[in-house]
DNA sequence: AAGAAACATTTTATGTTTAAAATATTATCG
DNA sequence: CGATAATATTTTAAACATAAAATGTTTCTT
């Protein structure tokens, strides 16, 4: 290998290596940046109504299909494992937020639906919740909100074929 | 109020439901997309390497200091409680790949290093990491790479300034 | 020097999350 | 019908995360 085609090789390298570079540093400024917010929402759900952002989010998943879902639906919409979901179903049943009924022709699975008192007590915290993304995202130009919305969907499909 | 001005003011207010939807649906997407990549990294850890993600950020976090930091330093460096630091630490400790050694002039502190075996470990995970985050970033061109850390950059800042 | 305040860390209690094992029900196939 | 596979859920064990209390050390103030 000459000199040249050993520089040529060298450059194509170390540009390589700078991308892998300025992908983790993305990478790890998407992590801060999610995590800060995470940790806001979760902040405020717990001091202003006494919920973890988990049970907010089952509570979220059932306010959008009022005839129910199974504990299975559930875990996959909220991409957790279902003993997970069991675990905070509980939790939820036993403050009167949701109900877990059996299901007529299947008797594997439960169908959970919000109460009349989870439904209300949802219909505040998800008014309070929209206002408080809008606080962290909200000052977003409408092309920068759009931008983000369709590079965030190609890494989803980037990530979603890797796994195989 | 005219219906002229009332109109205006239900545009006005409709506007802005439909804005706070839309920062719903960005940290939504934002959220998933954050979860998936870092799910991912996590199972490649544990698969490849027998590590979690918070003991390898731990050590990412000492191999950028070869002096060392204290506890204090890597739970506000990695952004978690105390308590969670002191678990990691011990556990990362019994398998021989960091070190706690007393301060000489501060008794109150440890100063946490890597151990020769832990530099050899982090080296080698560390750049199968990188491949793995670009393999899940490293489509996004240049422009879109740089965008996106501007744009959450603001949003950094934006939510720092909330906390108050 | 004594007391108060701040600091660094650990401990304790509680809760979330996952993977894997266990339990129970339904469907399928010979 | 009976064995087997697939499905739905719960239980269990281990790791991680936080808040709050406890412990010990250093620094500041008077």
């Amino acid at each position: 290998m000459d000199s040249i085609s050993a520089q040529a090789s060298l450059d194509h390298e170390s540009r390589l290596e700078q991308d892998d570079h300025h992908a983790v540093r993305l990478w790890l400024r998407l992590l801060t940046c999610t995590n800060l917010i995470e940790r806001h929402l979760r902040n405020r759900l717990r001091t202003q109504f006494d919920i973890t952002l988990p049970r907010f989010d089952l509570m979220a998943q059932l306010e959008r299909e009022p005839k129910g879902l199974t504990m299975g639906d559930l875990s996959q919409r909220m991409m957790v494992s279902g003993g997970n979901v069991s675990g905070i179903a509980s939790q939820l049943e036993a403050e009167g937020l949701i109900s877990r009924e059996p299901v007529p022709g299947n008797r594997r699975a439960f169908c959970v639906t919000l109460t009349r008192a989870g439904q209300q007590r949802f219909s505040e915290m998800a008014e309070a919740h929209e206002a408080w993304v809008a606080e962290c995202l909200g000052h977003l130009n409408r092309a920068d909100c759009e931008q983000m919305m369709s590079v965030l969907k190609q890494i989803k499909t980037d990530v979603a074929g890797i796994e195989s």
